[in-house]
DNA sequence: GTCACGGCTTAACGTTCGTTAGGCAGCAAG
DNA sequence: CTTGCTGCCTAACGAACGTTAAGCCGTGAC
């Protein structure tokens, strides 16, 4: 319990590498042992089934994205701008480093049964609920300019979801830098003007 | 041919709503043809097999938005923020109109087999070389001034898009409303400052 | 009247699917 | 030395899959 065999993190790993490729619907569990380099049967030991490895992988996933963007917010301060930086970082430097888990969460809950798809959904949702509650005491605080939040927080989380889709480790723009512009893109977004610059000519 | 049997119609419509709602892998022609009202061997006589009806599904979905983009470029005068604005109007509409046309065209490019794939993604690109060209030029111009016209380029298309998977007609926004929105929040991405006003005092 | 053709149908094909039953090697404890 | 558990394995199950073969039923042409 305490180290992990080699074949179970053999066998997630291929997985998500499968259902990320090709989708939960077009992976066979035969594609998954063979990646892993086990039987098919050896899956039926960590897990009950098909569904119940996209319900554990789907669920590592939105959890070690909202444990990255936990991280963040303790670390960073009270002001609403500090945090939106804060939350956009966690969130573009996960799906830099975890682009496989990122396109798992955001294309394959569709993939989930009834019965796991509602407690998903409630679940991802928290997502969304950081942002929203981050740029309305932006608003709240008068350095949020924005007259559409909804709108705001809906196109910072899809600019950044989307570089799961595009983003390469050969590129030429480091990730680093990807942060800064992203943080200033969604700064931009929701209109900040913080209030010592509000009183000056020009933001 | 000038007038299509009702069989045919039936059959499209009904595998795009299969495929966007469970994924090409996930939807057996069972599932179409029962949707469409009838056998399965129907699917036969208009396609030759499942690709190839999942290949028609998306070239006509790229066809679709490219005319719709077509159309409002040509109908918007030849100034960058006009034209980015057509592109985004363009673009929001037809997420709103054919969200299910718009989800199995952003996500269902890998299930096409290899050699489809490359003219498909070549096709694909189509769209973002639009976005490009206009927003390289409000530059040129000296009208748009982000210093990353890439990444402001990937956060308009990816915030469009976006809309395809969250916006009900029953909501409170309208369409025309949205639009708004969108084009405003894309011409900030941009930083847009049109040249009658970078005299005065402030944007 | 029959002929051809468009627009389907039912029935079956071999393959692949998710899942299960049962067994076997290694190791640690008694 | 055996007992029991962990971590797999091979073999097989029935169900569902994509695809094909063969045929039927209208309608319009001759």
């Amino acid at each position: 319990m305490s180290t992990r065999p080699a074949g179970h993190k053999a066998i997630i790993e291929a997985a998500r590498e499968e259902f990320s490729e090709q989708g939960y619907g077009a992976t066979s569990i035969r594609d998954i042992a063979k990646r892993a380099g086990v039987s098919l049967s050896a899956l039926y030991y960590y897990y009950k089934g098909k569904q119940d490895l996209l319900v554990a992988i789907l669920e590592e996933g939105l959890d070690a994205y909202f444990d990255a963007c936990g991280t963040a917010l303790e670390a960073a301060g009270g002001d609403p701008a500090e945090q939106l930086e804060a939350l956009v970082t966690a969130t573009v430097q996960f799906r830099i480093e975890h682009p496989v888990k990122s396109s798992i969460v955001q294309t394959e809950g569709r993939s989930l049964e009834p019965e796991h798809l509602a407690r998903y959904r409630k679940n991802e949702e928290r997502g969304t609920q950081q942002f929203r509650e981050v740029i309305e005491r932006g608003i709240a605080d008068g350095v949020f300019l924005t007259p559409h939040p909804d709108d705001a927080r809906r196109a910072v989380i899809a600019m950044c979801n989307a570089i799961a889709q595009w983003y390469r480790t050969d590129g030429e723009v480091t990730p680093d830098e990807l942060v800064e512009r992203y943080v200033s893109l969604a700064l931009t977004v929701v209109e900040y003007r913080p209030r010592s610059v509000r009183r000056a000519a020009r933001g």
